[in-house]
Parts: C-alpha cells; structure tokens; sequence
DNA sequence: TTTCTATAATTGTATGTACAACCAAATTAA
DNA sequence: TTAATTTGGTTGTACATACAATTATAGAAA
C-alpha cells in the first residue's frame, strides 16, 4: 500500500492559475513542447529532404568527418543504438559511408551529404528565426539554455 | 538553390559558451530534455505499473469521468487518434470503460481504474520531489511554466 | 600467453506518437 | 426533405527512439 505524505503547497497553488491542469508537470509540459518543436523543425527542414535528426546527424558529420558513433551518441544525446538505426538509413541514402577498423567505426559524408551542408544550415537558421519571431530572439535563447542545463542536472 | 542572408550573430555567440553545441537550439534542447523526464517519469511511475502518458490519462478520466477523447485530446495535447489508442490499451487492461453514444464516446474509470488513483498521485509527487530537489523547487516550476506558455505561443 | 573484463557497435523487438484516410453522426444549406 | 459540410472518433500504417541481448575487439590481470 502507497501512502503521500508530501503535501506541495505551492505546486498546487501554482498549477491552479494554469490554463492546462497539468502545465506545472515538467515532464508534461517539455514533452508538449517537444512536439510541437519537432513539427515546426520538421516543416523548417523539409527543404533538405530530411526530417531534423538525420540533418542534424549529417550536420554532425560534415563538422568531423571520420566521427565515431559514440561521439554522435553523445553530441545528439542519443542512445548508440538510436544512432546506428539514423546512420544506416543515410548510408542507405547515399549521403554517409561508415568505415569499420577493428571495433571501432568512423563516419565519413560522401559528395552528397557534403553537397548538403549549405540547405541544412540554411533550414537551421529559418527554424531558429521561426520561433525567435514568435518568442522573442533573446527569449527563445534563454529558454533553451535553461531548459539545456536543466537537463544537465537531470541527466546527472 | 537556397542561399541564406540572414546571419545571426548572438546566437552564435552563445553557442559557442555552451557545452553541447548545438544547446541553444530549442528543438534541440527541447527533445533532449523530453527524453530525460520522460525517462525520470518512467521510473517513478513504475509503482502504478503503467507507463507516464497512460497513468495521466488515468488521472484525467477519474477527475473527470465521461470525459470525451477529443477532451483528453486537448488536455493532454495529443492528437486524437493517440488519445484512441491509449484509451484501448487501458480499456484492455480493465481500467477504463467506453460508451459509444451517436457519434460521442464518453470514458469512465472501472473499479480498477479509481482504484489506481491514490498510488498515481502519489507517484506524481514523488516525480515532482525528485525534480525539485535536482533544479530546486522554484526553478523547476517556473521551468515547467516557461516551457508551457512557450509552447501555448509557438501552437498559435 | 591466456583469460577476464570493459567497451564500441549492432540487432531484435517494443512503444509512443503522428498522419492520412475513413466512417458515422450532426449540423447547415438547398 | 434532401444534399452538402463539418465534426468526433477510429483504423492502417509509418517512424523515431529505446532497452536488452549480442558480437567483436581492446585492454588488464593471471
């Protein structure tokens, strides 16, 4: 049997002035942000022909051509496994090779991923003046840098 | 061929302090902190024995029972036909009941199901602690409040 | 040298979420 | 009253991500 004992106080007062009842949970509220983030990033780098992770996974690359998954894996804060399932389909694509020695695995762009850097930038600048337009550019920075060392204490 | 004009200085700048390159974006930063409460979440949640998103529909429908999908659609700010699916998986597991009227559907908790909400609640707390006590009390609401009038702008 | 352990990467599988298409009922227009 | 449109809800399907298990190599200990 589960008993509460932890009355929140103000978490309660707090939530009660919310438009969303649940707008004071962080886990629901960085999630709803989240999705809709990744809509508006999607429609932003449709002109590249890939949706936001693999552009930013080939963006990666192209700064560190030969990079490691692991090194991908922690650069996108991604598990491994997550990074080798997005390097197979952009290898399937023809825009990255990966070269095995030993138990290590480097990533190379080919010409086409290469070819590509200018349109992902591009994509990338029109995402962040997107939602710099609607929040402020400065507020739209902060946020994310809150919310970016917020998740380094969680992360621990 | 896409050219791009707009340079933008400070973003840049600020990049460039920050540990993970790419920290200031908000699509960026945004997933990755989803992901690490999601996983925090996942774990408190494991003593009601159901996953986050299910456990908060739980929580909808017996603060509300006869709640509509598109309802729980809204709150939840998941797309309908999410909201149908996860209304299945918990109408599977004997907590939550349908009744189909016209073209309504109305949701109400089984026996089951009310008897579910103390141990969430409790676990919704025990997530709100264990938040708190990494980015402080204060600050994690007020991240939670940014995040979500944020997300309430960029949804227009 | 051989064995043990730790690490990089991959694979099978599961899950949460969404989109597009669809059905059925309700509302509006003709 | 009939036809057209809108709306609530559900389905088929696709995709991003993760976990657990596995392989293969590298480094450490025997």
């Amino acid at each position: 049997m589960l008993v509460c004992t932890n009355k929140i106080i103000s978490f309660v007062f707090i939530m009660e002035k919310c438009t969303s009842k649940y707008c004071s949970c962080l886990y629901y509220s960085s999630n709803a942000l989240a999705r809709v983030m990744t809509k508006i990033a999607e429609e932003e780098f449709s002109v590249t022909g890939l949706a936001p992770s693999y552009a930013f996974l080939i963006m990666i690359v192209n700064d560190k051509p030969g990079i490691q998954p692991k090194e991908i894996s922690s650069q996108m804060q991604l598990t491994p496994s997550t990074v080798t399932r997005l390097i197979e389909k952009m290898e399937y694509k023809g825009l990255l090779i990966r070269k095995s020695v030993g138990r290590d695995t480097t990533v190379f762009p080919t010409t086409n991923g290469v070819a590509l850097a200018p349109s992902i930038k591009c994509a990338w600048q029109a995402l962040f003046k997107r939602y710099s337009d609607l929040l402020g550019e400065k507020a739209g920075i902060e946020l994310a840098i809150s919310i970016h060392l917020a998740t380094q204490k969680l992360d621990e």
